[in-house]
RNA sequence: GACCCCAUCGUCUAGCCUGGUUCAGGACAUCGCCCUUUCACGGCGACGGCGCCGGUUCAAAUCCGGCUGGGGUCGCCA
């Protein structure tokens, strides 16, 4: 095989959307095109008419080009289906198949079978289970192993790269290539992603779709990055290696042969490593368009304002979707308190904020210095320490006990806000004062 | 059950091909310390692994065999 010309597939089924371990599979396809300067084709394995759906289609499409690929020729398995006839009626001509029940059956003896596999080696096959395979199904359409055999034969396919759960396949399609006189292509058999309990990740994993991901606000980037090294690595400790990089390294023979288990703590690290590295315009323009699709933000909310409160939380945030939960005391007229505040609330400190409320009324120009500066004067006509009356005031503001640095949140949040969830706590105090705890 | 694949820290991996340079390196997670108004970030550190048994060899994570364990496939699904 000349690397000049070869030609790598990735066949997806529009059955579903597209998938954590097929997402894989097409990246590990178009990096081996792209390093050795090949073609990578997409087949739409189409055949099931009854569960192709176009939505599926489209999805998946879509999936890839979100994840920074590209495809040099796209061909539909259901615009072939006269193809396929054509072949399996010169095998039933040839005597190598035969129409029974309506179906076409292709016959085979058993046989040794040799698979030279780029990725493992030597793969040998000593018996098979059966002597026959369906080939076309009685209503007329091919089975997955015939029409894959007969395009990757007429597409000029010569290294198919494809998951291991497709090992058992390959000898029956091989046979299939002596019996046409096709040329066998080479193959590669990359493991299968694992879910964290161990089998195959499967629906009782949460999400195995691309598109669950670019909801969560995963980077497009981040989660390429991750599943290549999930089974592949640069060799130099490099953990965020972007696609354009990995182009000119990589290569099939060095995918690990061993299943390898997802695990979303890396992908949430990486994607946070994606996010604390870009600047803030870049984050807060992401974020403001993520945010919008979701109908998150306030209408005519400025750019400014979102891009000082994202601001507070790029660092703090490892997909976008947190961001709906860290963003939304800004936006909530009402404070809610969390659950967990229990024991601030339970020590008022009535007294101390109002002092602190007259502190702070009298800032002109309530930036996060100035803000500083006050609180910590307040702090030391009230003999308290700092993070004593931090700690509370955080909680009157945004009622949680986490979160950005109170001076900047203030600033943010406004004077006029601030003091009017001060006097809210306040209350609340003096109401459990009253009245006794609740 | 039959056939096939695989086997380094909890997880992802480097090392294995070309045995000695490795009392096995990195990352995530976990734990501790530092920074600090909390969380996060960042810095430093700790914990933790060559599945087992044989063989080859002066020498094995590295080569060979067996065992065990895990995974996949046995559809007129793809």
């Amino acid at each position: 095989m000349n690397s000049q010309n070869l030609r790598v597939r990735f066949a997806p089924s529009p059955t579903g959307f597209l998938h954590i371990g097929g997402a894989r599979t097409c990246l590990f396809n178009w990096l081996y095109a792209k390093h050795r300067s090949g073609k990578f084709i997409l087949r739409i394995e189409d055949t099931d008419l009854e569960r192709s759906k176009k939505e599926y289609l489209e999805e998946i499409l879509e999936s890839i080009k979100w994840l920074g690929m590209d495809w040099d020729e796209v061909h539909f398995q259901s615009k072939r289906f006269g193809l396929y006839r054509e072949y399996a009626d010169r095998l039933i001509k040839e005597g190598k198949a035969e129409q029974k029940d309506g179906a076409v059956f292709f016959k085979y003896q058993m046989q040794r079978i040799e698979i030279d596999d780029l990725n493992r080696g030597k793969i040998i096959f000593n018996e098979l289970p059966k002597n026959e395979e369906v080939i076309i199904k009685s209503d007329g359409s091919p089975t997955y192993n015939f029409s894959c055999v007969i395009d990757d034969a007429l597409m000029d396919i010569n290294c198919v790269i494809r998951g291991e759960d497709h090992i058992s396949n390959t000898p029956k399609q091989i046979l299939m290539y002596q019996a046409l006189g096709f040329s066998i292509p080479k193959y590669a058999h990359v493991p299968l992603i694992l879910s964290p309990s161990g089998g195959r990740l499967s629906k009782r994993f949460g999400a195995t779709s691309i598109r669950e991901y670019k909801e969560q606000g995963y980077l497009s980037k981040a989660l390429a990055n991750y599943l290549l090294l999930l089974g592949w690595s640069p060799k130099d400790n490099r953990e965020i290696i972007s696609l354009q990089e990995a182009k000119d390294i990589f290569d099939i023979k060095d995918v690990n042969k061993t299943g390898a288990v997802f695990s979303l703590d890396k992908l949430e690290w990486i994607n946070g490593e994606y996010i604390r590295s870009m600047s803030l315009d870049e984050f807060t323009d992401l974020a403001g368009s993520y945010l919008g699709e979701k109908s998150f933000l306030p209408e005519n909310l400025e750019r400014e304002e979102i891009k000082k409160i994202v601001g507070l939380f790029q660092v703090r945030t490892s997909k976008l979707a947190d961001l709906i939960t860290s963003m939304k005391p800004y936006f909530d007229q009402e404070v809610i308190y969390s659950p967990d505040t229990q024991d601030v609330l339970e020590k008022p400190l009535v007294k101390e904020l109002q002092f602190l409320i007259e502190g702070l009324k009298i800032i002109q120009d309530f930036t996060k210095e100035n803000i500083e500066q006050g609180f910590r004067k307040a702090c030391e006509d009230l003999g308290l320490k700092l993070k004593n009356l931090v700690h509370p005031v955080r909680v009157a503001l945004t009622g949680t006990k986490h979160g950005a640095g109170l001076f900047e949140t203030m600033e943010v949040l406004g004077k006029d806000k601030v003091i009017k969830r001060l006097n809210k706590i306040i209350q609340y105090w003096r109401m459990i004062q009253d009245h006794g705890k609740i």
